[in-house]
RNA sequence: GAGCCUGUAGCUCAGUAGGUUAGAGUGCCAGGUUGUGGCCCUGGAGGUCGUGGGUUCGAACCCCAUCAGGCUCCCCA
């Protein structure tokens, strides 16, 4: 290969014309999703303040522990934002959304950035599309956030997944279920892998995603968070669940689903994908109290997701669902002499203004070779002009797929060809 | 951050007892049709064999390092 001077950084990728058309399919049903549930696009910037992430997302998390692409310049620190959720609670307080009135419904799709080390399915700048309903408590809230989310993935016809939803509760139910997970693990202590060894004083939750093996027989016995969740709590969960039911969305209660991020309260959800290899989670989300408060605002209840783009791309690929038609080129110019390519320069415009897509050549190459890459773009009609063609007025209008030529004026031209829907 | 595997033309890949100017298919360009595509024929361009060292008379092939990719661990989207 070639070596350029200059590539992409590591973990980090070009997505060329052929595959951004793929993106710009999933963009527009995720943006139709988000029209239909009525919620607003919100832009936040790539890069925030350090320590809105560090409090937001948690110090002890990996993502600020180890994952954060952060730098300084004069006395300011930048982050480029790992996640989208503490952006969003951040622009709801410094703007004072609340004021608004009534619950925002906000949804979001752009990159994100962790420097970890890339796989399929996981790059350092990666793209998320998410929503976020910040002031409302009920139930319904969650409901809707995992319909949202759910309704993407089907319309696209992604319809392998596994949702997995569990309560992670509230902060007194998560006290005392922490105390309950030490000292069911401290005296087996021995048994545990050294990851959870260390998990157990810090945060013992997260030994029950291990996917250490010599973990396995333990969290199997391990006490359900569940049976420790407030009344309030228990009560939310119960609700959210029947919800989803009457939505008709199949989950499966997954005791045992934590989420690596600190921010989040009662529900916690995840949508998995056997397609996706070692990172099976196409996208998940949950409910968090507690985060707007944690960076500042009013206490405001709130919920959303996220989703992993370049996840949901290979989930298409491989149940081999069609992303994206190719463009369609309507006419392609094809001249003969500088006379006629200034003619075809200035006469475009005019059947562009019809909405119709129209190329030419830019490199004086003979008739057969922009009759080649008219064929190779796939035209409908490919324009034929030369010194006679000028001189009469009439031009070669050829039908490529039918292999037909019309001797017609530009104006007939311009009037017989309308533009392909879509 | 750790382990294993891979790296030859734009793309998909051949190419070891290490030995002269490194190959195929496809794509690209041109000619066959002095103004016309898709099929066919012919020709051409394109690779310092990921990069840097080392071993050797000689390395795409062996050794080391490095970079990039893949799979797994960790974790997450």
């Amino acid at each position: 290969m070639a070596q350029a001077q200059f590539t992409t950084h590591h973990g980090m990728v070009d997505i060329l014309p052929d595959e951004a058309r793929k993106w710009q399919h999933i963009e527009s049903v995720i943006r139709q999703t988000a029209r239909e549930f009525h919620f607003g696009e919100i832009r936040t910037p790539v890069l925030e303040q350090t320590g809105l992430i560090a409090r937001g997302v948690g110090e002890l998390t990996d993502i600020v522990s180890k994952e954060m692409f952060a730098f300084q310049r004069g006395d300011d620190q930048y982050v480029l934002r790992p996640e989208g959720t503490a952006p969003v609670a951040r622009s709801f307080v410094q703007h004072r959304l609340e004021q608004r009135g009534g619950v925002q419904k906000l949804f979001y799709i752009g990159p994100m950035f962790r420097a970890e080390r890339p796989q399929k399915g996981r790059q350092r700048q990666f793209h998320q599309f998410g929503a976020e309903m910040l002031g409302s408590a009920d139930p319904m809230a969650d409901a809707e956030i995992i319909a949202f989310m759910a309704t993407v993935y089907r319309k696209l016809g992604i319809t392998n997944t596994v949702l997995k939803i569990n309560s992670v509760g509230d902060p007194a139910s998560r006290k005392a279920y922490k105390e309950a997970l030490q000292n069911f693990f401290e005296p087996h202590q021995c048994h545990l892998s050294n990851v959870s060894k260390t998990r157990l004083t810090q945060n013992p939750m997260r030994i029950l995603d291990s996917k250490e093996e010599e973990d396995q027989p333990l969290i199997e016995d391990a006490p359900v968070i569940t049976d420790y969740l407030s009344e309030e709590s228990l009560a939310h969960y119960t609700a959210v669940k029947r919800h989803l039911d009457a939505l008709g969305i199949a989950y499966q209660e997954t005791p045992r689903l934590v989420r690596g991020l600190d921010y989040y309260t009662r529900t916690a959800f995840e949508l998995t994908s056997p397609d996706l290899g070692a990172q099976d989670a196409l996208g998940g989300g949950g409910r968090y109290d507690l985060l707007i408060e944690e960076v500042g605002g009013q206490p405001t209840p709130a919920v959303g997701f996220a989703s992993g783009m370049e996840r949901l791309l290979i989930a298409c690929e491989a149940l081999g669902i069609p992303l994206g038609e190719a463009s369609q080129l309507d006419v392609y110019m094809v001249t003969r002499g500088e006379e006629a390519r200034n003619w075809a320069l200035q006469h475009a415009p005019l059947l562009r203004e019809k909405g119709l897509s129209v190329a030419m050549d830019y490199a004086g190459r003979s008739i057969k070779a922009q009759m080649k890459e008219a064929n190779r773009e796939q035209a409908r009609f490919a324009v034929i002009a030369g010194d006679s063609e000028l001189e009469s007025g009439l031009f070669t209008l050829r039908d490529m797929a039918e292999s037909t030529e019309t001797a017609l004026s530009f104006d007939e031209i311009r009037t017989k060809i309308t533009p392909t829907l879509n």
